[in-house]
DNA sequence: AACAATACGGAGGTACCCTCCGGTTGGCAA
DNA sequence: TTGCCAACCGGAGGGTACCTCCGTATTGTT
């Protein structure tokens, strides 16, 4: 889904149209959530419906590159937390930004859902890239003895996309429900 | 939304064709998610389209029909779990009961979101049944001291949702995910 | 038996999905 | 420049679903 074939570069309409539809579904994921109607970000492209299909063969797929970029920015964030926090802050700084993130842009929140599933084969850029960055980031505090040992990376994107549709109605319960997650029900000793 | 109008009870046709529609109702979420189709419910049901409409005028109402029963089956829990488990188990008991539960009947989900969601007026009767049973389960652990002063009943509830959402695609981590929920991300001292 | 009141059903208008293919266009070679 | 063909476009078309509206049928009551 880039925009080159691996080979030769793509004929001049083509990346024109692709940018136009690439820019028109970011406004309507933005505006419609994930299941904004396909024929209208065409429509709004200036394109036809069947031009939209065959650069983005499924709607998953369209969401993936509008999202890519911004999927980038989270991965290194990761990276960036690894560095400047101590690691369990860093943790739930990183689960707080995914969630927050998610909630502005809503069509991550089926990204996160295809990244956590293992069997999606469409989305291993994306899939590897976030992973990596939940290892970078997980690594650290495993090895300074702050988290559990059985907590996996894939495990942190499952509470990410957990705070991320538990708080979509309550935005202002986010941090809240994020410390539950993080620190237990039992009252600190 | 209940078989009689409050005042009259319904005419016979009615109330036959309301209860052949609960009946493939439930067979069709439970086959294809929250989102079965309206008109093959009706179809299967032997029923026009209006008929339905008339007597679920959204596709909330037809599944909170649908799932009262068993919302009340899980409130029941809250109240057993709150007798016969210390407070903490209970609640973590009951999260799990709940987050199992949607997982099996998926349109659970979009109701336990309306719960949630204090605008919904349609659930009044649900919403109220829920989180009283989530007070009471939590006012035993508030008592005892085991539960976080600031949790409050529809956290749990938001908690429960998360929990079933983010264990949708990999349900044998379901229990490991509450854990973290419940005990939070550093190595038990 | 006759008459309201109540309930039925499905046609119809709209929207969306996705596929398929005749027509158009861009870029390269002659 | 011209001409050619691979690459690309657009949208009609067939299918499904949503929801409304209203002429028709059924119920139960007098």
């Amino acid at each position: 889904m880039s925009t080159t074939t691996g080979q030769r570069p793509m004929r001049a309409d083509a990346r024109r149209n692709y940018e136009r539809l690439l820019a028109e579904a970011k406004e309507s994921f933005l505006e419609h959530g994930a299941d904004a109607s396909l024929e209208e970000i065409a429509r709004r492209a200036g394109v036809g419906i069947g031009t939209l299909y065959r650069h983005f063969p499924t709607r998953l797929a369209l969401q993936e590159a509008v999202y890519r970029e911004e999927m980038e920015q989270l991965a290194a964030k990761a990276y960036e937390l690894a560095e400047t926090s101590p690691p369990d802050e860093g943790i739930a700084a990183w689960i707080l930004a995914i969630a927050e993130y998610s909630r502005t842009k809503r069509g991550l929140v089926q990204i996160l859902k295809a990244t956590i599933d293992l069997h999606s084969d469409q989305f291993i850029s994306c899939h590897d890239q976030i992973e990596t960055a939940a290892e970078t980031i997980l690594a650290r505090a495993h090895a300074a003895g702050t988290a559990r040992p059985d907590l996996r990376p894939c495990d942190l994107l499952r509470l990410a996309h957990a705070l991320s549709v538990a708080s979509e109605r309550a935005p202002e319960d986010t941090e809240l429900l994020l410390s539950f997650m993080l620190d237990g029900l039992r009252p600190r000793s």
